[in-house]
DNA sequence: CGCCAGGGCCATA
DNA sequence: TATGGCCATGGC
């Protein structure tokens, strides 16, 4: 295979850094922003959230009525359904009490099935909702990371389980880790790996299979 | 202007 | 199980 993870991570980190990063101030404030940040550009997100001024908490969002809702966070698009959605996980949240420390008593699989459950957290939100606001060490595949692993030709399926049973396989499960590389390969694919390439100054440009080169490969076969 | 953004649900086959 | 339509705003 073109690329190994350890590589890629080494590269990154020479690049990049130590991030810790999700942009978020509150445990609670990391459950909406996944919710919000579906398919929707960060920048929108974060109007929706200001909209909320400093009262942004669960126990705020549990007494508005959804159409309320929907209006605090309209620029994050598709609000209508987004609405229900913070409800909803908003509601799984009120069984431990809104207390993340409830939450972490248990084990991250029986908490990662039931966010799966709730109505509007599929794979990649309960993921980052575990790992961004709970500390649980479990990777979160975004459209990034396939976006960059398609490029980079690495030899793993494209689909969500097999990319992170790729990562768990070769990382410890370590909380700082699967945070830091997530968050350096989300930079890295907005300076770089974007839908329209710009890799000039990319860490990972040495080795990698860019869709221009792939086109040359494939009229070569 | 059109394209796109850190998905997920639901109906259909 | 797998594909397609749908949801919607704001930046570029």
């Amino acid at each position: 295979m073109a690329h190994d993870l350890h590589i890629i991570y080494n590269k990154l980190f020479s690049r990049y850094g130590d991030l810790h990063w999700w942009p978020a101030s509150s445990p609670y404030e990391v459950i909406v922003g996944a919710v919000l940040t579906q398919n929707t550009a960060w920048g929108n997100v974060e109007k929706a959230i200001a909209n909320f001024g400093d009262s942004l908490s669960p126990e705020f969002i549990e007494n508005l009525d959804v159409d309320s809702l929907a209006e605090f966070i309209r620029p994050s698009g598709f609000f209508n359904q987004k609405a229900v959605y913070l409800k909803e996980i908003t509601r799984w949240f009120e069984k431990y009490g809104y207390s993340v420390e409830k939450v972490k008593r248990h084990p991250l699989e029986k908490i990662r099935k039931e966010l799966l459950a709730v109505k509007g957290v599929g794979k990649e939100t309960a993921d980052s909702i575990l790992l961004y606001a709970f500390d649980y060490p479990t990777f979160v595949v975004d459209a990034y990371t396939k976006r960059l692993f398609e490029r980079l030709s690495v030899d793993v399926k494209l689909d969500y389980d097999s990319i992170k049973s790729y990562f768990e396989s070769c990382l410890e499960p370590n909380v700082k880790l699967y945070n830091n590389l997530h968050a350096m390969i989300v930079i890295n694919a907005k300076e770089h790996c974007r839908k329209k390439p710009f890799c000039s100054g990319c860490p990972l440009a040495e080795g990698c299979v860019q869709p221009e080169s792939r086109l040359k490969l494939i009229r070569l076969s």
